[in-house]
DNA sequence: TATAATCTTGCATACCTATGCAAGACTAAA
DNA sequence: TTTAGTCTTGCATAGGTATGCAAGATTATA
């Protein structure tokens, strides 16, 4: 025989304990007024018998879910991200906000996403790493549902972000690669269109421009095989580089290994290798791998207390902040004399 | 003047296109009677005014969430768990759940966060790289969620699981060791009271053990730089190991560094080093790890199917399956001649 | 054209909890 | 003991959708 399982319900509760269902309610919510003996003649019970209240129905009359939706991709090719995946969640969970999760392909289109997070009624968007429409940032606008976006932004718009600074993160690069006498500096980007690797490219660029030095250019999409390529024809051909930027550290790793590896070459004496993020790799002994720090912690903070901020009060103007990210000298570039 | 959003509701919908309020709601389910005519009006109008149905109405109703609930862990310490949880929601997604997320530190009491996804009725629950308290399982089965671990078992309980044949690769591992002749084993444990730490020796010990070899032992925490640490004394001393079986891949390329970098020691000639996982890095070229690949993609197809299956049958019984992994020969453990 | 059969639709209700309102219980003050 | 004031509690309703039932509309059949 198959047991049908009943959700146990307040009714339950109330029946059992002798009171009415607006006070079992009560009792589970701290500032509702019920006597002392009550509230735990009520939650003995609801232990007993295994009661939970059922959050759909609570968020059906109090319209809040406390769920918020994040969107996040390159999950799995750059470990920056389940850093900042890990870091959200944490945090959100310390409002008391679950987590509805969509882990998107880079190109993957959200205006299939968001219509779903709205569904839910989720209280608020967090979007990683993927640009959103600009009618669905009007759809979400008028839904009422505040919308973060993390290391990407959107003039224009409404929605509040939080990025690193590309900008000044890649001309720093620029100015150390001049300092320390390099000649033929390189970047590689990332995916081309995204705002990241465009912004780190362009302070790049700005520096050398301003020093009257071309730089040779590459893409690497953001992984390590791509940038492994890259990195060889750059290196193996007549006029090598000797300065190479990457637009994020795996690919800077990717580089590492294939100057080493394949042609050779020694780090840094031969070529510099400068990469972006400062994940933990980075600092293994393998890698040594000189880099732009991302400041998630600000940034992860930041993004949670804006968005939160913005739930409780939708008045709120939203919020857009460049945060400045130090250069970490470790063995991959040469320094200054 | 601050608008007060008010939530489009099928109602307004309904006045709006001349029909009543159950005729909206059977135009949202595809497999409703209504009229083709009827349908593409409500559909219009609801595009027009920018109506979306509201899934915690419907699942008050339906009694199902189409919501599941992941609990996750070591998702920054393990690369291999950010492929996993990439997958898994990706996976879910395709089912049309989506995926409430729990990112729990190891040691996290999952007794705190079951209670919340019960509370908002996910209508499954798949927990990876943690453990259930037997009270916890309890508790599931009482309210009828069905629960799948991923990487570890509960013997006894009803949930299923949907583990890598974690002994066998200790086993693989164990004999290409003595098939190479090697003399001095070594086993770096992860976590310790892990089942999967505790399984890969176990396979490992019994094959040495049936050869008469015993095995040094160190732990590493399943982390970078612990594993660093424990290489250093199992290779810096009297008599040295000259085999290192690392319980994941991330302690095996600590080991890997600390060997190389520190001890200046050769891999594999002075010591075979084999991990477990093969995560992407395992490849890299600064790398080359030989390691046992643990089979994600039938783990994560297998549990995610038994999830689904069970949500809609639940008097299925419960999957409990081991998948058997294969072992990678790559450069850094030697191969018999 | 009349009748049976099939489609469509609306009505009313259920899902489960939170909360304004008013009444009842109780305490303190006089 | 009486009265005013404070605590507690229950009643009734709302929040937005899905669905069984029955009635009305349409089509097919004879």
């Amino acid at each position: 025989m198959i047991k049908k399982k009943t959700k146990i319900t307040s009714i339950e509760v109330a029946d059992l304990a002798g009171v009415s269902q607006s006070t079992v309610s009560r009792s589970f919510s701290p500032s509702s007024p019920v006597a002392k003996k009550t509230r735990e003649k009520v939650k003995k019970i609801a232990d007993m018998i295994g009661y939970q209240p059922n959050a759909m129905a609570r968020s059906l009359i109090t319209q809040k879910s406390n769920m918020v939706g994040i969107v996040i991709s390159n999950v799995t090719t750059n470990p920056f991200y389940p850093e900042v995946l890990d870091l959200l969640s944490r945090k959100f969970q310390e409002y008391g906000q679950k987590v509805m999760l969509f882990s998107v392909h880079r190109d993957q289109n959200l205006d299939d996403i968001l219509p779903q997070l709205i569904e839910y009624q989720v209280d608020g968007i967090l979007i990683t790493a993927s640009t959103l429409s600009s009618e669905m940032a009007f759809e979400c606008e008028r839904w009422g549902t505040p919308v973060t976006l993390f290391n990407r932004y959107i003039p224009g718009s409404n929605a509040s972000w939080f990025c690193c600074d590309n900008i000044a993160g890649g001309r720093k690069v620029a100015q150390l690669f001049l300092d320390s006498g390099h000649k033929r500096p390189a970047y590689i980007a990332g995916v081309e269109d995204t705002s990241t690797s465009i912004d780190r490219e362009r302070g790049f660029l700005q520096i050398m421009d301003n020093n009257g030095l071309k730089i040779l250019r590459e893409v690497g999409n953001y992984n390590y095989n791509d940038a492994y390529s890259a990195a060889v024809r750059l290196v193996d051909c007549s006029e090598p580089a000797d300065a190479i930027f990457c637009a994020n550290d795996i690919m800077a790793i990717g580089v590492l290994d294939a100057v080493r590896s394949k042609m050779d070459m020694k780090v840094p004496d031969d070529v510099s290798i400068i990469g972006f993020d400062d994940i933990p790799m980075a600092s293994w002994p393998s890698f040594n791998l000189t880099t732009v720090r991302q400041p998630v912690n600000q940034m992860v903070d930041g993004s949670v207390k804006d968005l939160i901020s913005r739930i409780n009060k939708p008045e709120k103007p939203p919020n857009q902040k460049v945060i400045t990210g130090e250069l970490v000298y470790r063995g991959s570039a040469r320094i200054p004399k």
